[in-house]
RNA sequence: GCGGGUGUGGCGGAAUUGGCAGACGCGCUAGACUUAGGAUCUAGUAUCUUCGGAUGUGGGGGUUCGACUCCCUUCACCCGCACCA
């Protein structure tokens, strides 16, 4: 007989649900330890394997701390703003706060039955106007603060679904929803200045610890390049423009200029001779897809506008081309051409035949770009400089003369903050009659998103919540003008940017939390999610949570202090779970046949918390094998009563495996090694199953320690071991140094670097010692004959290598 | 193409600073118990072998008394970015 998981978990389940044991007390006296899960998008499907397994990691870390001593914050909530929500209720007629309603209980009856210790006390959800009262005031105080505004941007249109989705939702030119096809089309959109904190949220990755990785790919994101504006004037225009440059040392090498098809100089400086072939050079960028702008990238395109520019340096005159591997959106949309040191420039240069120029020596202009560095020639003032002087020097020639100057671009573009949907946070804004334009007053918050009976695409680009006349149209009890509301709603990022902080003080119709509370929590000390929120949602949240520092609402920098990117869970073939291929594993399965013990188990113990690994219903079969010798090693089968091996006395022979267990599972789940923290616990089982007798404290002190992967069964069997309340808050095991130690140690008797022998010594044997016992030990004798014996070297404690030939 | 990462038994994976490669689990083999075993317990399990040993951490080279670990080179796979001036 083994253990009955399914009694058992219902009945700690709720036992811990009736005594509030994880409930947080948020000014206790205790050290804290804040542990986030990223929280959910509760979708109609419930829960997938893969959300366990970062909920169990930082479930593990929060009942290991509670343990020592600290006050855990370890709370849960529901992402729960997002598309499909509104496009089931287009397609469906229903609403989409019932439809999230019900999911939101699916996922967390599924969470609650994988016994995870949350407070639900502190549960939040960001679709509850409660909640999004403080989303809104946010977006009022970025307002305020001169960081959120309108501009008219060319965004994905897609008129399948009658809105505009961000570049991270159309996927191949498609909506990543539903697969519709996307058209770009100038509109009228909130932007976050999001670039003016850019230099900050680089700056600040230093002192993060994150995973490399995905600090390298937020600075990437970020794509910080220095380097300098240059005024180019226009050959017979009264108009100038500006290019952007890494290299004005090579402003002599400047042959050609070029513009972004989408540049709005373009249209004005075309002569009448180009104007039919630039024309239709425009038309056909135009048609082309981003996808197919990137394939042809390969083969460079472009046109000759006509219009010559005038390089400031030497008042020679560069032909203005447009082509389209310039991008509006990077730079000033514009750049000098210098084919001698840019690949892109050489081979756009080399197809249309314009000039190549070397101004850099130490490569062969005639065959390829040089980019390297080196002495400056046929560049006046700059000849004989290298790189970094010349780039100094050309700096201060231009910002002298007034024709440029030092600048930083980035890749980072503003958040594109508007959505014209429906089920999102409304965007607390009035537009007047007048032409002005004003937020909802504070006190008036939260804009209640208003029910409605039907909600479909208002055809106009606008959200289903233009239908809403009522909703819409306001008078100004004071003055009596009349208003219209913003029809645009948030992203759902918006939610997720700030809801750990709601969590400290999730009930507080003040203030967005109390700033002594926040002072107690922040920073997280450990944040847990997928990878696929690498770059967006963490630098989107680290964005708020520098502006709200600058508010002074927060009290630190930077949100998350530590952050680790669970792998993720594979089909039994290796590929990824996903309905289609009919190899989605669902957790209430497991649950109802393994266990939730066993599925935690097995999730951890599966390999590295960081490594995608796949799914294998043995070696989940595995994991439920070892609670049932751990539950067989401590419970007597016949009567339920405790086993009678265990003893209240010693037994010696266990304790170097016990202390070694309590140091490797201590410090292996503190470094979230959780696969080899267990392996270590079923080691020191094994060794179990192995002696005569089990000491009582030692039995304990595996339960304490099992009990943050294990819970259930470990509250289970801490009752058989005569306690009566819960584990929850029991000391964690300590270890003695002393016992890890062993008098006599097994030494490596090596010849050549390979071993032949082992002998047994006393673990202080002196180096001298060593060596006289390995050279005297028979069978390392027996390698050395007839050989010299060169040099011997000893590694106290280690082993001893000969040294012959 | 650029940036980051990973390559270890039949499989998932272990291995402080260079010091016994393969912990632990899965699978497999044998034995015990058993009416039975797809339960449980015990033992074994990298490869080759003339049973002395020899070889072995993607491939090739190097440093070292000694390399999964350090260096060079090469291949494969995964992730991110994709003309970023």
């Amino acid at each position: 007989m083994s253990f009955n998981h399914q009694q058992i978990e219902k009945k700690w389940q709720s036992y811990w649900e009736e005594n509030k044991t994880f409930k947080t007390n948020t000014f206790s006296e205790k050290e804290k330890f804040y542990a986030l899960d990223m929280f959910p998008y509760p979708s109609g499907v419930g829960l997938h394997v893969g959300h366990p397994e970062g909920y169990t990691a930082t479930d593990i870390l929060s009942r290991m701390k509670r343990m020592q001593g600290y006050e855990v914050m370890h709370p849960m909530g529901w992402d729960a703003f997002g598309l499909p929500a509104e496009q089931y209720a287009i397609d469906t007629g229903n609403s989409p706060a019932e439809f999230t309603a019900k999911n939101i209980a699916t996922f967390k009856r599924q969470i609650k039955e994988l016994g995870f210790s949350y407070d639900w006390d502190r549960e939040i959800n960001t679709t509850d106007p409660n909640y999004y009262k403080w989303t809104q005031w946010i977006f009022i105080k970025l307002y305020e603060k001169g960081l959120a505004y309108i501009d008219e941007v060319p965004v994905n249109w897609c008129p399948a679904l009658g809105t505009v989705l961000a570049n991270e939702e159309v996927i191949d030119g498609v909506s990543e929803r539903g697969g519709h096809p996307v058209i770009r089309k100038p509109m009228k959109q909130w932007m976050l200045k999001i670039t003016a904190y850019a230099d900050r949220l680089l700056e600040d990755l230093e002192e993060l610890d994150w995973p490399e990785s995905l600090k390298e790919m937020q600075r990437n994101w970020i794509g910080r390049s220095e380097g300098a504006e240059v005024t180019f004037k226009i050959d017979g225009h009264n108009e100038e423009f500006t290019v952007f440059t890494t290299r004005p040392d090579t402003l002599f090498g400047a042959t050609y200029a070029v513009l972004a098809p989408e540049h709005p100089f373009v249209k004005k400086i075309v002569s009448d001779a180009q104007k039919e072939a630039v024309d239709n050079y425009l038309h056909e960028v135009e048609t082309k897809s981003d996808l197919e702008r990137t394939d042809l990238a390969k083969d460079k395109t472009g046109v000759f506008t006509g219009a010559y520019a005038i390089n400031p340096v030497n008042n020679e005159k560069m032909p203005i081309w447009v082509a389209d591997y310039v991008l509006m959106s990077y730079g000033t949309g514009a750049i000098m051409a210098v084919p001698a040191h840019d690949e892109r420039d050489y081979e756009f240069a080399t197809k249309f035949e314009l000039p190549i120029i070397e101004v850099v020596a130490g490569g062969d202009v005639t065959t390829e770009a040089y980019t390297g560095d080196g002495k400056h020639v046929n560049s006046d003032f700059l000849n004989g400089l290298d790189k970094t002087e010349a780039i100094s020097k050309m700096i201060a020639w231009l910002e002298e003369k007034g024709v440029g100057e030092k600048k930083v671009t980035y890749r980072l573009r503003d958040w594109l903050f508007a959505r014209q949907r429906y089920w999102g946070e409304p965007i607390p804004v009035i537009h007047w009659e007048d032409g002005s334009m004003t937020t909802v007053p504070e006190e008036e918050l939260p804009l209640v998103l208003p029910e409605m009976k039907e909600i479909k695409p208002s055809g106009t680009g606008e959200s289903p919540l233009a239908n809403n006349i009522e909703w819409v149209n306001v008078v100004d009890p004071k003055t009596g003008m009349k208003g219209r509301r913003e029809t645009n709603t948030m992203p759902q990022w918006a939610g997720s940017c700030w809801y750990f902080l709601r969590y400290i003080d999730p009930d507080n119709t003040e203030k967005l939390a109390d700033p002594e509370a926040l002072e107690k929590w922040l920073p997280i000390d450990i944040y847990i999610g997928g990878a696929e929120h690498a770059v967006l949602h963490l630098l989107y949240a680290r964005f708020w949570h520098k502006f709200l520092y600058d508010i002074e609402v927060v009290p630190t920098k930077e949100p998350f202090t530590k952050l680790f990117n669970q792998g993720m869970i594979l089909g039994e073939g290796n590929e990824k779970m996903s309905k289609s291929k009919g190899n989605v594993v669902n957790p209430d399965d497991i649950v109802f046949s393994h266990g939730a013990d066993t599925l935690r188990l097995y999730e951890m113990f599966m390999g590295p918390l960081d490594a995608s690994v796949a799914w294998s219903t043995n070696g989940l079969d595995g994991a439920r094998r070892f609670l049932d010798r751990v539950w067989r090693l401590i419970v007597n089968e016949e009567d339920g009563t405790l086993a009678a091996k265990i003893i209240d006395g010693d037994n010696s022979d266990l304790d170097k495996v016990y202390h070694e267990t309590v140091k490797k599972v201590t410090e292996d789940f503190e470094n979230l090694h959780f696969n080899t923290g267990i392996s270590q616990l079923m080691v020191f089982v094994n060794e179990g199953y192995k002696a005569d007798s089990l000491p009582k404290a030692f039995i304990e002190g595996f339960v304490k320690m099992l009990s943050p992967v294990a819970p259930h069964l470990a509250e289970e069997l801490w009752e058989k071991l005569g306690h009566t309340s819960t584990i929850t808050y029991e000391t964690w095991p300590a270890y003695d140094e002393s016992k890890l130690v062993e008098d006599e140690i097994e030494v490596v008797l090596q010849v050549m670097g390979k071993v032949r022998s082992k002998i047994n010594i006393a673990k202080d044997a002196s180096k001298e010692e060593l060596e006289k016992v390995a050279l005297e030990d028979e069978t390392l004798q027996k390698w050395l004959e007839g050989k010299t014996i060169r040099k011997v070297i000893v590694v106290p404690g280690k082993l001893v290598n000969v040294v012959a030939n």
